[in-house]
DNA sequence: CTGAAGTTTCAGTCAAGAGTGAAATTTCAG
DNA sequence: CTGAAATTTCACTCTTGACTGAAACTTCAG
């Protein structure tokens, strides 16, 4: 398949980012082609595509399954396996902070629990227990609070989203909120 | 100085979550040891207790000035410069969530939009062309939201966050607030 | 001014991990 | 069953970027 220059510059840039952030490049490359595509593709055509080698996209889509961003589908007709994702950006949002949230934050909270939990904690300054004790508490609130967001259907989370001014009110009582112009 | 078993720990689990979310390990241990030691170190004091190179304490300490998660100060009969960082997470995170949206997601909007507004963007598939849109929509969305929420002072965050279920019946009409047990 | 203390730069080395392609494995039509 | 098609595995190569240490530079006390 010949990609249009929208297109490729998107998936390049796309590419960009993930390194950024630890995901490896094919892997986020193979998803926002799949992304833009917006229909089932097989292995073969990806790397064609992308140019990258067969095998590559094998490691790679395996990868995304493990992460459920992309799902397998089948056409009449041939034995290929088709590999989709959600159009849906929300969607994908979701499924991408749960799974980094999995991997990497709930064996953080572990690392810090044992820590907390050991014998030798109490030989600690004060002042390093104290900022220990908040480091695990300040990422136990952000994911708790994450999870509770990301339970909302997407249509809901978009309205938090859109009135965060008004949160701020609300936390504060609310009651200003009906003098708001 | 000499790290105890409880600290070492931390500083390496941190070196590698930072790792995997793109912050170089150095970068990410360096702060990690200026949190938890809770005041000003000089640069070889840093390299000596981590066991790294002089040199590469001074890059990542430029690094971490550039992230402003690190300050100098100095102290009385020593030409020394000293680096000390915040002892407060939340002010760190937003500092964090601060630095890269400048640095990654603003770039990426500016791609996003330069797609867009391209001639040839008109080209593309009407599917292609709505995903774009809505991509370019959530990250906007989620950062206005985002630039709003570390407005707020830390305390008035944390009731925010820890009151997540009540944010959700807020947005759904808040009248059934009080019903909760 | 001068040199000692402190700091940064930079070219080179090294390690981690991304990507390849041949070989092994699996799947299924006939 | 069998072999052709599809897929995955894995040992290897190559690239990227982290880290080092020597040299250059800066600052300041005397």
């Amino acid at each position: 398949m010949e990609l249009t220059p929208i297109t490729e510059r998107f998936i390049l840039h796309w590419g960009e980012m993930g390194a950024r952030w630890g995901v490896n490049r094919s892997v986020a490359q193979i998803h926002a082609l799949l992304y833009l595509v917006g229909r089932p593709l097989p292995a073969d055509e990806i790397a064609e595509t992308l140019s990258v080698a067969r095998s590559n996209v094998s490691m790679s889509l395996k990868e995304l399954l493990s992460w459920r961003l992309v799902k397998i589908s089948h056409s009449m007709g041939d034995r290929r396996d088709h590999f989709e994702t959600s159009g849906d950006v929300w969607e994908l949002f979701k499924l991408i902070v749960e799974g980094r949230k999995q991997r990497e934050i709930e064996p953080t909270l572990a690392v810090l629990g044992d820590i907390l939990a050991s014998p030798d904690f109490a030989r600690e300054t004060p002042a390093a227990q104290q900022r220990i004790r908040e480091t695990r508490e300040f990422i136990h609130t952000l994911t708790a609070w994450a999870d509770e967001m990301l339970r909302q259907a997407p249509e809901t989370l978009m309205k938090i989203l859109k009135m965060g001014a008004r949160v701020h009110n609300f936390v504060r009582g609310a009651k200003e909120d009906k003098e708001e112009k």
